[in-house]
DNA sequence: GCGCTTTACGCTGCGCGTAAGTATC
DNA sequence: GATACTTACGCGCAGCGTAAAGCGC
C-alpha cells in the first residue's frame, strides 16, 4: 500500500484518457477492448487511491486530482521514454563510447585503419586511445580507465582479474646499416647477433620484454638502452649498433638502414586484448573488440 | 517493441539488485522468491533488450549498459514517488486549495467560523475566498475560478450547467429607530411597511431580489437605492427610512437601531451551494463543501 | 560441500475479450 | 434507439513458489 505500483501501461492510457476524454477511442488508442481498458483506469484509480476522471455520462473530465496527477504523468512517460531511447541507441550503436588502450606501435600501426574502418561503421561513437607501455595500458584496464587494451602482458605480471586473449603476433627484424655482414647471412639465428654492439629498448619496454624471453640466456652486447625507436633508428643508422624490432615497428626504420626477418619462432611478441574479468564489455566496446579480432585475430605480422 | 512496458515493480527489482548486488538478497527486499526475482530482472533485460547485470559467478554487477541505466531508473523511481505522494498528500487533506465565492453577507457571517474550523482540521489547505454578489459568485464557478459559491442564484438566472443544492434560509428582520411605530406592532405585515420611507439595496443584490420576490406585487416607498449594509445602517440611524435586511446581515445593525424578525415563511433568501455539474470538485473542496453542509445545512437564521 | 543462480514444473489469479446490462440523450 | 461506460463471465497465460539442477569456489 505504501508504494503502490504503477507500470507505463498504467500511464499511457491514463494519458491516452486525458487527451481523448473518451474510453473507446483511447482503448483503441493503447490496442484494448474498451472494457479492458476501462479496468486498467479502474485500477490505476484503485491504486492511486483517488479517482482521476469523472464519468458524468456523455462526457469524461480529469477530476481535480486527475489534473494533478497529469503533469506528473506526462513527465515520467518522457522521461521512461528517453531512458528507453537512450538505452536503445547504446545497444544499436547511435551512440556510446569507447576507450582503448593500446601500445604506441599499434597505436601507430595497424590500429588506425580499424578505428577507421569502426568509426565508419558507427559515426556516433566517440573513440578514446590511450597509447601507452605494456604495463600503462593494463593498469588503465584495472582502474577502469580503458575499456580494453591491446598489451604484450609481461611474464611477470599478475593478471588474475583479468582476461586476456591471444590476439596476433609480430615478428621480429633486424635493423643495421646496408653494409653490415649480418645483411647477407642466408640463416640469420640469435647467436649470430650476440657479438654485434647491440641497442636495447629500456626494459620496461614490451619489445625488451619479448627479447629478453626469446633470446635467454643468450647475451647480447649492449651498448645503449633507449625509450624510444626514433632513437634506436638514429643510432643504428649512425652505426653505432645493431638492433631488433617487432615487424609493427618497422615504419620506424624506413629510409638509409635495412631490416631483414628474423625467422624464428620462438622470437615473436603476442599481441594480447586485455579487459576485467567480472566486468563485460558495452555494446561499443564488444563492437570494437569484435572488429579487431576480426581483422587482426591469429595474424602473423613478419 | 517500440515502446516496451516498464514498471515500477522491475524498476524497484533493478535498483535493489544494483544496492545489493545479490538476487537472494535482492528478492527479500522485493518480497519475492528468489527465481521470481530472478524472472523479473530477465523479463527487464529482455524488455530493454540489454543485459544489465553480469552474473559471472560469485559476483552481480552492473553491465555499462545497465550503469546507464541505473541514473534514469533511480530518478523514475524518485519521480514516481514524488508523484504519488504529492497526490496522496492532497487526497489525505495535507495539501490542498479550496477556492469559495460567497455573498459578502456571507462571508461575513457564519463562513469565518466554518473557515476556521476546517483550517484547524486541515493545515495544510490554503483557503481562498471571493467575496462577491450573487451573480458574481456564480460567474466565477462557471469560469472555474472558484470550486463551489454560496449564493442566492437569481429567479431568471441559467443554472442548466451548474449544480445547484439549497444550503439553508435566511430570515428577513424590519430595521428600525427605537422608537418607530413598527416597533410596537405584534403582528409585522409587509403591508403595515408599505407606507414608510424604505431604503433599498441595489436591484442586482440578493437582499433585493429576494426581498422583490416575496413581496411583488406590493409597492414599498423607496426613498434610497445603495449599495452597501452600512450605508443602511447610517440611513435608518439618521431616521431618513426603515429598511428589511436578512438575518445573516444583522451584525451591520448593533447599536443605535433596532430589528424585529418578520416571521414570513415566504420572506426567506435561499442560500445556494452552487457548483458545475460535470466536473467533481477537488478531494479538499469536496471536504469544506461537506462541512458547510454539515454545520449549515437545512438551517434556517432568524 | 557450500553458496548462489538458473531451470523445471505445477498452480493460482490477473487481465484479456465477448456479451449482456444500464443509463443518458 | 443510439451511444458510451460498466458488469458478468469464461479463458489463457504471465508470474508465483517449491523443488531440483548447474556451476564456481
Amino acid at each position: 500500500m505504501r508504494t503502490p505500483d504503477l507500470s507505463s501501461r498504467q500511464l499511457r492510457a491514463f494519458t491516452a484518457l486525458a487527451d481523448q476524454r473518451n474510453f473507446t477511442h483511447a482503448a483503441q488508442t493503447c490496442h484494448l477492448s474498451q472494457p479492458a481498458f476501462s479496468a486498467l483506469i479502474a485500477t490505476l484509480e484503485s491504486a492511486l487511491g483517488a479517482r482521476l476522471f469523472d464519468r458524468d455520462k456523455r462526457s469524461v473530465q480529469l477530476t481535480p486530482e486527475g489534473r494533478l496527477f497529469e503533469g506528473a504523468a506526462r513527465r515520467l512517460l518522457e522521461d521512461m521514454g528517453s531512458a528507453l531511447e537512450s538505452l536503445a541507441s547504446h545497444v544499436e550503436l547511435r551512440q556510446g563510447r569507447v576507450r582503448i588502450a593500446a601500445l604506441p606501435s599499434l597505436a601507430a600501426g595497424w590500429l588506425p585503419a580499424v578505428f577507421a574502418e569502426f568509426m565508419h561503421a558507427w559515426p556516433g561513437i566517440t573513440l578514446e586511445l590511450h597509447d601507452a607501455l605494456s604495463d600503462a595500458c593494463i593498469a588503465l584496464v584495472r582502474s577502469g580507465q580503458a575499456d580494453f587494451a591491446l598489451a604484450v602482458p609481461g611474464a611477470g605480471a599478475a593478471l588474475s582479474d583479468l582476461r586476456t586473449r591471444r590476439l596476433c603476433a609480430d615478428g621480429f627484424h633486424l635493423v643495421c646499416l646496408p653494409g653490415h655482414p649480418l645483411v647477407g647471412e642466408t640463416r640469420l639465428t640469435p647467436a649470430k647477433l650476440a657479438h654485434w654492439p647491440f641497442i636495447q629498448m629500456t626494459r620496461n619496454s614490451s619489445v625488451r620484454q619479448a627479447l629478453d624471453a626469446a633470446l635467454h640466456p643468450l647475451r647480447l652486447n649492449t651498448v645503449f638502452e633507449v625509450e624510444h625507436l626514433a632513437t634506436v633508428r638514429g643510432l643504428v643508422e649512425a652505426g653505432l649498433g645493431i638492433s631488433v624490432v617487432p615487424a609493427l615497428t618497422l615504419f620506424h626504420f624506413q629510409g638509409a638502414v635495412v631490416t631483414r626477418p628474423l625467422p624464428l619462432p620462438s622470437l615473436q611478441r603476442s599481441v594480447h586484448l586485455v579487459q576485467r574479468k567480472g566486468a563485460s564489455l558495452s555494446v561499443a566496446a564488444q563492437a570494437l573488440h569484435g572488429l579487431i579480432v576480426e581483422r587482426m585475430g591469429n595474424r602473423v605480422l613478419d
